[in-house]
DNA sequence: GAGTGGTCTAGACCACCGC
DNA sequence: CGGTGGTCTAGACCACTCT
């Protein structure tokens, strides 16, 4: 990664280190290897700390780099893709989908939500937290909202708490049949929690996909899941998701 | 869901700003209302330009504001929902779609789009650029990828250029039968081109659609749509898709 | 403790828009 | 032209991780 020009600017400086550096990505780097720290970077191209940054932060953004306190800039692998809405995330609580228990609550949701469930604003909802591990990586978080009318049988004192009460919510909840589903990604920034779940930094950019559940005519529950935007790609439907990458990216040692 | 709480440890200056004017923009602004520029804001929260600015590209990123160089910053109305994979983005060509013809051309793809269509590296294909229009806004830019192979009938001369061209090649296509599609999204920041076709600034993030078409046993086309993220949320599935947005939202006169 | 990325400051100039 | 957001600088300190 030689020192390079960056020259009467028809384009900001931000903008064409980027470039340069993808480039260099592609040709001299290997993924999992380590770069220059900031200051160094910084100083190599003759621009400003925050100038580098902002060239990084758009590579990061795009998957090609991963950023970690304290350690370092290493070179990312390629998107995982991970499946939505097929065998792996479908009806809560199938047997074999991805997701784990993680806990469950009764709480009123947020005003939306209710409004999305058609139950009343302020009554309280089973709210399950379940996470998604995908390649040994946390890659999602999931805030499942269950209304009570869907699980009727499941009394307050049925389980004692954590997984085996989310356990107890899905059994319930499965007995339902699945008449369809909506669902919507959109971009959005991680919460406080959900960031720390998904070993990111809060405010970490987020795709968040919004599943309702129809059975018998109502909406039987609503799934508000937040995939790690910098290490995920979504895939849909028949097979398995096109992969398309950048240029020929080499495995570290 | 409050979290009004002592912490133990600080809160980023800019993270708690984003609180903040995410909780006023809720109760003290219509959409389409302009707010004060950045440097009364800066002034008027006592912090540094930069870090007002940190906190605007966040709700910016979650679609809570609009800004434009050289106008101001705006209050943006919620998310447009997007239909993606039904009749109106099907099978391209196909009747009725949301897609209008740009323009086409014969060039060799990128390697990684040559390798997804199973084509040789330096065989070029039908290249088509069209561009997705909803409520008066441009949402979507598209490449299409077409094989020779996929378009048998189609000759050089056959259509001049612009969008007649487009049609063409399209109209060749969907004599193929549709056998399946793959889907991915992911996020990725618009190239120069797309941002320019999108009314964004180089660098915006965009929701990247990977699709894949199947007929006749082969790819038959690969579209790789650019979404502008911070307006549209994607909606799959069976009847349109949920919207959960944050507050009580008002209407500007 | 040394080194990393993350936050923050107080300035400056530039590119664009509307009047 | 004046006002807006966009870019850039050269510093400073903080939070974190590793050794």
């Amino acid at each position: 990664m030689g020192t390079t020009q960056l020259e009467s600017v028809p384009e900001p400086k931000y903008w064409h280190l980027k470039t340069v550096l993808s480039e260099a990505l592609d040709s001299e780097f290997s993924v999992g290897e380590i770069l220059p720290n900031e200051r160094d970077l910084a100083a190599r191209f003759g621009v400003a700390r925050a100038t580098l940054r902002q060239a990084l932060e758009q590579l990061e953004l795009e998957g090609r780099l991963q950023r970690r306190r304290g350690v370092g800039t290493t070179v990312a692998p390629p998107r995982m893709g991970v499946a939505v809405g097929t065998d792996q995330d479908a009806w809560p609580g199938a047997p074999g989908d991805a997701w784990q228990p993680a806990d469950c609550t009764l709480a009123v949701p947020p005003a939306a939500v209710a409004a999305a469930l058609e139950t009343g604003a302020e009554e309280p909802v089973h709210i399950v937290r379940r996470s998604r591990v995908s390649h040994g990586q946390p890659v999602a978080a999931e805030l499942l909202y269950v209304p009570a009318a869907s699980v009727p049988e499941l009394t307050a004192i049925d389980a004692p708490s954590g997984a085996p009460r989310v356990r107890a919510v899905l059994r319930e909840l499965h007995r339902l049949e699945l008449e369809g589903q909506d669902r919507a990604v959109e971009l959005g920034s991680a919460r406080a929690d959900d960031a720390k779940e998904l070993d990111r930094l809060p405010g970490a950019p987020v795709l968040v996909v919004t599943t309702r559940f129809l059975a018998a005519g109502r909406t039987a529950a609503l799934s508000v899941a937040t995939y790690r935007a910098d290490t995920c790609r979504l895939t849909f439907g028949d097979t398995g998701g096109v992969e398309i990458h950048h240029g020929p990216e080499r495995q570290a040692s």
